[in-house]
DNA sequence: CTGAAAGCGCTTACAG
DNA sequence: CTGAAAGCGCTTACAG
């Protein structure tokens, strides 16, 4: 079916030489006569000639495929712009370094189980980057027992010290987070957190030591909990709400806007009745709300680190794990106080970004 | 670096028998002795031998790569929940057929011309599919000069006729949204259309068809566009409300999120207010509106059907182009009367599903 | 039913 | 600086 291409030995044919030397030519080696080398790069513009990369990956043993994978606890939340977001990361900075990227995403364990297997096995991938699960059955502990380079997004549940990973500063965002909002007056905050993964620790540990800080009792009642999704977030406010929070640390902007639908049902005004924060980085398109301020996560960024991370392990750059902790923003979009700006620029100013 | 992985060779040299009748018995090739079946399939199992695929791909000249291609006009709405959806349907078809989905995301149009270029020559990838977009450089009539088998997502701008492609139901779609809010009693009713794709102005049209078709004349000021992003479909409501609309036909559930933010803002409740109806395939997370009526387009199904019908492109299966129609369904979220029923009924009663 | 051999399109010591 | 040759790990006529 498929039209026959144009091979070295072709090229060199049509040139009078032979293939080596095309090859020589194709690949930049440097000792090489300049009419002869003019005379096959004039050859190959003309034809368009580009070199059968199967063939090169069976004899350089690399393919310069990377895979991303979505394991299949993690692939019921792939609608969340989270995800798109940190493709977009990954693809930028695997087309700038001429890789390919694959995408894994798994709808049950038994695919994910096959397809893991023949990704191990069949020399097809060069590196994986995988987003991190904190299920029982995760598939990083059994990617550790291979010798495939991978890179965790997200700090790992287990064994981290192990492991290359990309994650941003969940202890500081959340703490920005929450000390925005104790400066700006209120002892009543909430919290939407989620037990998925660590960053959902990170995030809640740091909200509960700021309010301990501030010698604010924690109160249970105000602590929910969801799963990353606006359904979940909105599930949450539901049992927050009777408790009359007067602001909300939301750990997602998912479950932010989840949460703001049920506000909205109640007749509660954002950020006039009640202040939410929210924790992410959608891209403008999903922040149509003004009266959102959220800590800043650079999702783009960590995919585009992972890459370069991955990179260096698969070129055996690298020696022991690597630990990539990228820092966030407090992006204010609605106005604020002098008090407060005094008290965050003391803090870390250079993370506070106003947008009003 | 990598470590050296088990050969057909070795196999053989363990089992007794040569390359040639392990590789038979890899590929289930019918004639070969049970004995020696059954002495090479146990090796098999017990070293978890599996082929190296690249070396497979050169000899067959298909390497079981599919590409899907976002081009750069579209990267920008990429973080639409769109895409994971439709991500979801080609990658679940994908992994049932033991297809490798690669993801061609292109920032710039540089990067798009660079790397289709190299699609199209290394061999790397046996068939794309295409999301559509409706630029003049479009890369749909470039593809059309080669002889990769490529199947578009939507219905393509130029020449439709000659090119494979999986569209849903637009024109019935905007019928029934349209249709279902006349049957309401409204007569102001508004369009948030676009003009970014086919699908947009299928549904314009089938909006303004069904207004005519009730005698109710179509103002322009109740007619604005949106890039199918939150933020457009917020500033299209802006240009709307003045003009008082008492329902509004939002031709996909982003734009009617955006929409429904500048409602909210203005104080407006939908639906007692205004009814509005959204058009998409967005998953539960998503839909915490119970508010929103909306046109069901199965996203994810589209994709499932694109990657089957790749497949028997790549298998020249297929002799002439093949155009893949999905219906919608309305489905309304919101209690609705008697009179709606009846005539909803009468109109198309399968393609309407009552959640309430 | 099975094996030796050719070949897929490259790269890269090795010789000259 | 250049070419002939070996080899990457498979598949598949061809012989037997």
């Amino acid at each position: 079916l498929k039209l026959k291409k144009l091979t070295l030995e072709e090229i060199g044919k049509l040139a009078g030489v032979s293939r080596a030397t095309v090859s020589r030519v194709v690949n930049d080696y440097p000792h090489i006569s300049p009419e002869i080398r003019e005379r096959v790069e004039k050859l190959i513009a003309e034809t368009g000639y580009q070199p059968n990369v199967i063939a090169r990956s069976l004899v350089s043993d690399r393919t310069n495929i990377i895979g991303l994978v979505i394991p299949s606890h993690v692939a019921t939340v792939f609608t969340d712009p989270y995800f798109p977001r940190l493709i977009q990361g990954i693809s930028h900075t695997s087309n700038q370094s001429k890789l390919t990227l694959s995408l894994f995403l798994f709808h049950s364990r038994e695919e994910e189980e096959y397809t893991m297997k023949s990704i191990l096995n069949t020399g097809l991938i060069d590196g994986l980057i995988v987003t991190a699960d904190r299920k029982e059955d995760s598939i990083i502990p059994r990617l550790m027992h291979h010798n495939m380079p991978f890179v965790v997004i997200g700090r790992p549940d287990t064994r981290p010290d192990e492991v290359n990973f990309v994650d941003t500063d969940n202890v500081a965002g959340a703490r920005m987070a929450t000390e925005y909002l104790v400066s700006l007056g209120y002892r009543r905050i909430g919290i939407i957190a989620s037990k998925q993964n660590t960053a959902g620790d990170d995030r809640l540990v740091s909200y509960m030591k700021v309010l301990e800080q501030n010698n604010i009792p924690i109160d249970k009642n105000l602590i929910a909990y969801g799963d990353f999704s606006m359904t979940s977030g909105a599930e949450a406010m539901k049992t927050l709400y009777p408790h009359r929070p007067e602001a909300v640390f939301v750990c997602s902007d998912s479950m932010a806007m989840g949460a703001m639908t049920i506000l909205q049902e109640a007749g509660v005004q954002v950020p006039q009745d009640m202040a939410i924060v929210g924790y992410d980085d959608l891209p403008p398109a999903i922040q149509v709300k003004p009266a959102l301020t959220t800590i800043h996560q650079p999702i783009a960024q960590s995919g585009q680190r992972a890459v370069a991370l991955l990179m260096d392990l698969i070129n055996g750059m690298q020696e022991r794990p690597n630990h990539i902790i990228l820092p966030n923003k407090l992006i204010i979009r609605s106005s604020c106080g002098a008090a407060l700006m005094n008290k965050l620029n003391d803090y870390i100013s250079e993370d506070i970004v106003i947008e009003v």
